[in-house]
RNA sequence: GCGGAUGUGGUGAAAUUGGUAGACACGCCAGACUUAGGAUCUGGUGCCGAGAGGUGUGCGGGUUCGAGUCCCUCCAUCCGCACCA
């Protein structure tokens, strides 16, 4: 067969190898500061390259900011779009362990892959900025911010970070009485004490100010993985990866003292153009609420057990106390004919992980310890028990319980007969606690008769006179833990000398990643890096150096700082360079970093504008959130005689029926199964039998999952890359919905956006060959173009690109009907359509401007509108709000001429039938509603 | 349980400030050109109805000349957090 080409065909395939060639020839897309043009940065959230690659749900974002980028380009802006890999990670890890081979070749051939992937995309990056976060040149700065952040701490005063020197002088001079700082415990000591500290004393009350601190504390820990897990690493109460049992450790961890920028993080989120849901989303993770800690004597001891509460005006509702298990004075407090029980639920509730515990709200557990407390305002005697309801790593690890008003004290107390004390006026509390703050305070003493915010107050003050605690500020937010027990992170810039962290010094950066003989924890529980040997290491200081890494969040919390100049060798960025590029002005990525990229991203941004290394202390001016892209996975039935059934040969009855998911390449067009193709595709169905429909044929149900592989349902770039080429697929998964919202992907939809191109280019090519005409343009054609340039750019500002691909579609229909085929129309649309479809447009340009280099070097299309006034409007006319007929009236009319116009319509006294109009709205060129 | 989002044809969706509901596509139906093309073009397509017309944006109320849009109650689905004191 011949197959004959004519200038005719839109050769996608040829076309888009074609211009990406040329693009990375002539580095388009490279981009250097240029103070003459105003700056614009947009980013990406890096992707983690795994060994699956992509699918079609990556690039959607990708897509929305690359479109966004080249649109900014052509009006004139200097434009940042880069792009890197995420490249330190678990998976990589797991695999190592699994086949030996090391995790840097793994990651090496996924971002090869990754990048032939985004290639084909035809993305407009830098890619002569690419970062990645494994790379030993940009893990030398990682380090680097880790020792500016261990060698600062937080002063309240300033209310910033300072570097720890100016601690210790102040610790020199005075000691840390005048020292109002963030810090973990509150040893007051003259400065002749801190002298006679030794350098480990010293070192120890330095840690509970630094920034980057070691301390001890409660750790998911997984065996399996022996590794710490932060919580939302866990899933169900198992390691998200490999699903291992996870039990409470304490150990001595690295952490980041970003409690210290709670309110500052909550300051920031009003100083940037985030949705309202994401930035909820971050109040509720730091979580502030506003209460009081109160001390509670325990009776025939010295102790005293701090609570905090949100509610101190319910102080005199108390009747019980409830420690967490871990408490470290359950131990204290415990009475001998108590402690069998109290050891029991100690190690009942050890067993269970801090979600676990959290999330059974049915089964409701406790232990007494046999103490009392006493009430610091009546004296009277409170029982103290231990549940496991009450977090050790939440506020004190105590609460003091006021039944009547917390369901879950509430529910303890009925549960264990505990005493529930009314001190609500005229509420009832026989069924459940009363939880609104909207009553009146009784049996109370002095806070009787008082509304919840004078109780508040009062209570407070009272709290505060008897100088048992005071009003304070408490925030969810927890101080995150920075060291992972794994091989393939950072390695800490730190070594230990007598037992205590050292700075390695900034000339022997980076310490770089050992190899080590196998990827696993050593048998005595040490990460894996103590198993490299000495020569290993690329420095060895003092006894030993640091064997932890650092968590996958280290790298990716200062990436776009590295991207404005990655080849630095002397800092981790130019201070010129960042003051050019500044914020990042638009950031699209999912919204499951909420609470863990983008909350750590601006901490660490805020610490280093703190210490003087930046002049932003917000990262991200606007942040999008796209949706996710889901799959449609395919699901067959499996009947107990083990064959398979059609969807529509289902008994009613489900019994014993079990499902299973089915490749969707294994799929005809009418969701049938490929039979021999099923066969062929897993060993346990090459013997399948078959129950089939009427038509012989094994229909599956199609549902929405998320897309993966584990599904059997992810759709790939490639193969639609392939088959309709770049262009077509951008603008199909723009044209898919709006770019937040999640949506299935169907990929039938794509042949209407590729004949949409195919229309576009038949523009050119109306007599056989590229052709345009100079002649002027005609009305009607300008109308078409200049109303497309106000709706596209609209659109674009408003990043609703899938109404911007429709507008497209509409002005290539109304162009083709014109038969307009003049040159200054299509040129004018080319430019508008390249950031969408940059390869089609890029080839139309080169015909059409052959002395261009590229189309992305032309000026975005003014609007004039001008073109698009008009003398009349078709009034829609409405009797009671039902719009009956249109009118076509001048639009020079005054409302009361419009008015009589419409009355005296013939279609107007059919609808009247007789009557008399009540009313007449005429709103002037929108709408004429006749009221009856 | 708390918080957030969403609910519009067979499907994806549009309607930016309250003003013609369903743009633009997919699919489907008819037809043209043709006779193997998964091509291109034309027309139709919310639902009920022969038609006139009626009806219609999760349910039920409300505000308004006018509500997909604003307010209230409820329902459903999805996501996040989860005994947060």
């Amino acid at each position: 067969m011949c197959i004959l080409f004519t200038t005719m065909d839109y050769t996608f395939n040829a076309i888009e190898a074609k211009w990406r060639q040329l693009w990375q020839e002539r580095k388009t897309y490279q981009v250097t500061e240029d103070s003459s043009k105003p700056k614009f940065y947009v980013l990406d959230m890096f992707p983690y390259p795994s060994g699956a690659g992509l699918h079609v749900g990556h690039p959607l974002g990708y897509i929305a900011s690359d479109i966004f980028a080249r649109y900014k380009r052509l009006k004139g802006f200097n434009v940042l779009h880069p792009m890197g890999y995420d490249s330190f990670g678990l998976p990589a890890e797991q695999y190592a362990i699994q086949t030996g081979q090391h995790p840097a070749i793994t990651t090496k051939e996924n971002i090869a892959r990754y990048r032939e992937q985004l290639d084909l995309m035809g993305f407009s990056f830098d890619w002569d900025r690419e970062v990645r976060t494994s790379d030993p040149s940009y893990y030398k700065w990682t380090q680097w911010i880790f020792k500016q952040l261990f060698n600062a701490y937080y002063d309240l005063s300033t209310n910033k970070a300072e570097p720890i020197a100016k601690l210790i002088a102040f610790f020199e001079k005075d000691g840390n009485q005048s020292v109002n700082a963030v810090c973990d415990q509150e040893e007051v000591f003259s400065a002749s004490t801190w002298a006679s500290f030794s350098a480990a004393e010293k070192e120890a009350v330095l840690q509970q100010y630094r920034m980057a601190y070691l301390a001890e504390s409660w750790v998911n820990w997984c065996p399996a993985l022996g590794t710490v897990l932060a919580n939302d690493e866990i899933v169900n109460g198992v390691s998200e990866r490999g699903g291992h049992p996870v039990e409470q450790k304490r150990m001595m961890q690295w952490s980041m003292r970003i409690k210290a920028y709670a309110e500052r993080l909550l300051e920031g989120l009003d100083r940037i153009d985030w949705t309202d849901a994401l930035k909820e989303q971050q109040r509720n993770w730091i979580g502030k609420s506003k209460g009081a800690s109160v001390h509670f004597a325990v009776k025939d001891t010295e102790l005293q057990i701090e609570v905090f509460t949100t509610r101190p005006d319910t102080i005199f509702g108390v009747s019980f106390m409830v420690l967490a298990p871990e408490h470290p004075f359950v131990a204290q407090i415990c009475t001998a004919d108590q402690q069998d029980e109290i050891a029991a639920y100690q190690q009942q509730a050890a067993l269970k992980t801090e979600r676990d515990r959290q999330a059974d709200v049915k089964n409701i557990s406790g232990a007494f310890t046999g103490a009392y407390a006493l009430h610091p305002f009546t004296g009277k005697e409170i029982p103290i028990w231990i549940g496991d309801y009450v977090l050790a790593s939440y506020g004190t690890g105590a609460v003091m319980a006021v039944p009547c008003g917390d369901q879950r004290d509430y529910d303890f107390a009925k549960h264990f007969g505990l005493p529930i004390p009314a001190i609500f006026a005229d509420k009832d509390i026989s069924e459940m606690a009363y939880a609104e703050k909207d009553a009146f305070i009784a049996n109370s003493d002095f806070l009787n008769g008082l509304d919840y915010k004078a109780a508040m107050e009062k209570a407070i003050a009272a709290i505060e006179t008897k100088g048992i605690g005071k009003g304070k500020t408490n925030y969810r937010l927890r101080d995150a833990v920075f060291s992972r027990q794994r091989y393939w992170g950072e390695p800490f810039p730190v070594y230990y000398q007598d037992g205590l962290p050292q700075l390695v010094d900034d000339a022997l950066l980076p310490v770089t990643l050992p190899d080590v003989d196998a990827y696993l924890p050593t048998e005595d529980g040490e990460p894996p890096l103590a198993r490299a040997a000495k020569e290993a290491w690329s420095c060895q200081l003092g006894e030993r150096m640091e064997y932890n890494t650092m968590p996958g969040w280290a790298g990716s919390s200062w990436y776009f700082l590295r991207y404005m100049d990655p080849h630095n060798q002397e800092t981790f960025a130019d201070p010129e360079k960042l003051a050019y590029w500044n914020q990042v002005d638009l950031y699209i990525g999912g919204s499951e970093h909420a609470t863990g990229h983008l909350l750590y991203a601006r901490f660490w941004t805020k610490a280093l504008y703190d210490l003087g290394f930046l002049p932003f202390d917000e990262p991200f001016a606007k942040l999008i959130n796209q949706g996710m892209i889901l799959g449609k996975s395919a699901i067959a039935y499996i009947g107990p005689d083990q064959k398979m059934y059609s969807l529509d040969m289902l008994p009613a009855d489900k019994e014993g029926f079990r499902e299973v998911r089915i490749l969707i390449d294994l799929l005809n067009d009418d969701e049938t199964i490929q039979l021999d193709a099923l066969k062929s595709w897993q060993p346990q169905y090459a013997q399948q039998e078959f129950v089939c429909n009427a038509d012989g044929k094994v229909l599956v149900k199609r549902e929405v999952d998320k897309m993966s592989k584990r599904w059997y349902n992810v759709v790939t770039p490639d193969d639609l890359c392939e088959k309709y080429g770049a262009d077509t697929l951008r603008m199909y998964e723009m044209f898919l919905g709006p770019l937040e919202q999640s949506k299935p992907w169907d990929t039938k939809g794509i042949t209407g956006v590729h004949g949409f191109l195919k229309k576009y280019w038949r523009l050119f090519h109306l007599n056989g060959q590229f052709e345009v005409s100079d002649a002027a343009p005609s009305p009607v054609a300008l109308k078409t173009l200049h109303k497309t340039i106000k709706k596209l750019t609209d659109d674009l500002e408003r990043f609703s690109f899938n109404t911007g691909v429709s507008s497209f579609m509409i002005c290539v229909n109304e162009l083709t009907e014109q038969k307009c085929n003049n040159r200054h129309i299509l040129e004018q649309l080319t430019i508008l359509m390249a950031p969408y479809a940059p390869h089609i447009c890029e080839e139309i340009w080169s015909q059409l401007q052959p002395s261009s280099s590229s189309i992305f070097t032309a000026t975005y299309p003014a609007f004039d509108a001008s073109f698009l006034t008009e003398s009349t409007f078709d009034y829609p006319v409405s009797f009671n709000g039902k719009m009956r007929y249109k009118a076509t009236l001048e639009l020079s009319l005054s409302i009361d001429e419009v008015q009589a116009h419409v009355l005296d319509k013939p279609e107007t006294q059919k609808w009247l039938e007789g009557k008399t109009p009540k009313k007449v709205i005429v709103v002037h060129g929108k709408i004429v509603n006749i009221v009856l």
